[in-house]
DNA sequence: CCCCCCCC
């Protein structure tokens, strides 16, 4: 049984052609990432040329899981798109895909394939020694990341976890021709379901998709943008894009629990609320970024003053109400966003919600205020600058301010934050903001690949008047003696400055340690000796831990030298090589453990680093202060 | 049936 493949698509798709439904066959599947959400790179065959560049979409990952993608399956792919990183390599973006046929239909390899090489000279597959193996030229360095340089360095692109974890809608953006303010466009108004190719019913399924999850009698699925309170006969098959924590309330109408949480499809999106016996029911079965079939939820009209969203309408569940997970729900969108380039922001009225990507490089330290109810919350800004080369400061709040980390300078996506006219301009996260750190989306892909070619130098202009140097995107440069002259980092704040400097020494003997291997979890374990490992933190034994990486480098240039601290993002891009790489090299190859550190000394980079002088305690009355310096983002150097 | 969205 042979399959026919697409002969000529690979070269087409890494070349950014548009090639319609091609029909490849997998040669290899690998694992790029240990950390965060998997994220996979597939050799893909169209029995003339192989090639490795195929990255995965996240939402496709369950294809894996199922074991579905197993080397000389065939493959149909239905939606790609193309990325160029920032050293004019390809990588070609699997969005959507079916297994056509499985390994063992497939019968092996398919014709003869030789490994394409984007130069235009075939290598000899004679490299390759077996085809569930890599060629050897190619490392998971292909991947877009914060900071790559023309050295192929970087991380995954989905090497941190995404803030809320959940991928952002991985879909190009629906052309709306209503372009004003989101706030103003109904859902209702337009036809967006008119033969949307996306749409499918829960019935549709290829060949390897279990359908099993669709509920014994399924009322009609109908899309969310066309719910209304008259008509009570519907199921939606939605997925979760932001599930709220429990929350009690009191006043003179009674009191209670409830939690809300908001749903999108292909047609649009809705927020359901849930109250009392409805938050024990459904709350722990709820999860975000998953799909689920909803029905029997009462609809109201959505008071405007509250909801952010495009709906006119919103959902209470009730005593029956039903929600059922959907497991083949790898087509509904993972949500829906309109972003507005930051440039644009001036023309956007004053408290108007917006949606807004941009690359993160700067943000305060978090702090804690009081509000004027005398609330203690916690607050961060981060500074977010995009193509238009202007930088505008967003607020982050609570937990979100609390868990943001901007080390190594990711791609922020938030949807629904309101402008205010602070400071000129400014944007805050509101409870119903969605933050997703690195996102699975082109426009990340592409500003990640801007960011690192050019964007981190350009002349950038800032909307938010800042007060402080470190939020803004002025590169503060500074020479190391600088640094020490000026008692950088003596104020109540830390100060930032970027520098180029050759790396003269890094402490490898300890820059590994074990961690905790939870996803939100970062703390060092403790070996049981038992094969377990504890983290004191969640309370918990781990089977397993994963690496971090602590790394302590020597910096020079031509004035002084300092010793600054890269923590796993930075330090992934100084080595060139992601922790559990490494961690695994220093268990099996302790020589090319030493190489790689031999390889990544004496370079030379733009530094963007954090300084602050820190206090520690020697004694009960003793204490001693030191400079803590933390490279926070690598560039390359010219 | 909630509706908190803060601070400089």
């Amino acid at each position: 049984m042979t399959a026919k493949l697409t002969q000529g698509a690979v070269e087409a798709l890494v070349k950014g052609s548009h090639v319609e439904n091609p029909v490849l066959q997998l040669l290899n599947i690998r694992q790029i990432n240990t950390t965060g959400v998997p994220r996979y790179r597939l050799m893909m065959s169209d029995g003339q040329h192989y090639l490795s560049s195929f990255l995965m979409a996240t939402q496709l990952n369950h294809l894996a899981e199922e074991n579905l993608l197993v080397p000389h399956c065939v493959c149909l792919l239905k939606r790609m798109t193309n990325n160029t990183l920032s050293d004019g390599r390809h990588v070609v973006v699997v969005v959507d895909m079916d297994v056509l046929k499985s390994a063992e239909e497939a019968g092996g390899k398919i014709g003869n394939p030789t490994s394409y090489s984007t130069d235009g000279k075939l290598s000899s597959p004679n490299k390759v020694s077996s085809t569930t193996s890599e060629p050897s030229s190619t490392s998971a360095a292909e991947v877009p990341g914060p900071s790559n340089n023309s050295k192929g360095r970087g991380k995954g692109f989905t090497g941190k976890a995404p803030v809320k974890a959940s991928p952002m809608k991985t879909f190009p953006m629906k052309g709306s021709p209503m372009k004003a303010s989101p706030m103003m466009t109904s859902p209702m108004k337009g036809s967006p379901m008119k033969a949307s190719p996306m749409m499918t019913s829960p019935m549709k399924g290829s060949p390897m998709k279990a359908s099993t999850s669709s509920p014994g009698s399924v009322p009609k699925v109908m899309p969310i943008a066309t719910l209304n309170p008259y008509n009570n006969k519907w199921t939606i098959r939605a997925r979760v894009t932001n599930k709220s924590n429990i929350r009690n309330w009191s006043n003179s109408r009674g009191e209670g629990k409830l939690f809300s949480f908001e749903v999108v499809d292909e047609s649009g999106e809705i927020r359901i609320t849930a109250f009392n016996n409805e938050v024990d029911k459904f709350f722990a079965l709820l999860e975000q970024g998953k799909v689920y079939y909803i029905s029997k939820a009462t609809l109201k009209v959505a008071n405007k003053q509250y909801t952010t969203l495009k709906n006119d309408y919103e959902m209470t569940l009730h005593a029956h109400s039903s929600i059922v997970p959907c497991t083949d729900g790898q087509d509904v969108p993972v949500m829906q966003c309109d972003f507005v380039p930051i440039g644009e922001l001036e023309n956007r009225d004053k408290d108007s919600i917006v949606d807004i990507i941009g690359v993160c490089n700067s943000a305060e330290d978090v702090s804690r205020i009081t509000t004027k109810t005398s609330r203690e919350v916690s607050k961060r800004a981060i500074s977010l600058i995009d193509t238009t080369g202007k930088v505008v400061t967003v607020t982050l709040w609570g937990e979100e301010a609390e868990k943001f980390d901007d080390s190594g300078q990711p791609v922020v996506a938030i949807k629904g934050a309101r402008l205010s006219d602070f400071r000129g301009i400014s944007l805050t996260a509101l409870f119903s903001s969605t933050i997703t750190v690195n996102p699975d989306l082109p426009e990340a892909f592409r500003l990640r690949a801007w960011y690192d070619r050019e964007g981190y130098a350009v002349d950038s202009q800032s909307l938010t008047e800042t007060v402080s140097v470190g939020v803004g995107s002025k590169m503060n440069w500074k020479t190391l003696s600088d640094v020490k002259n000026e008692n950088m980092g003596h104020g109540e704040k830390a100060d930032y400055f970027s520098c180029v400097a050759t790396i003269v020494y890094m402490r490898k003997e300890n820059c590994l340690y074990q961690a905790c291997p939870s996803s939100d979890c970062n703390k060092k374990v403790i070996d049981q000796q038992n094969g377990f490992y504890r983290c004191e933190k969640c309370n918990r034994e781990f089977p397993n831990f994963k690496y971090r990486l602590l790394l302590s480098a020597n910096l020079a240039d031509f004035g002084d030298n300092q010793w600054v601290t890269c923590f796993q993002e930075t330090a992934e891009v100084l080595l060139g090589r992601k922790a559990e790489e490494l961690g695994q090299l220093r268990e099996t190859d302790e020589e090319g453990f030493d190489e790689v550190f031999q390889k990544a000394n004496f370079s030379t980079h733009i530094f963007k680093n954090r300084v602050k002088l820190e206090t520690y305690n020697v004694s009960t009355n003793k204490q001693k202060k030191y400079i803590s310096i933390w490279c926070k983002g690598i560039h390359l150097f010219p």
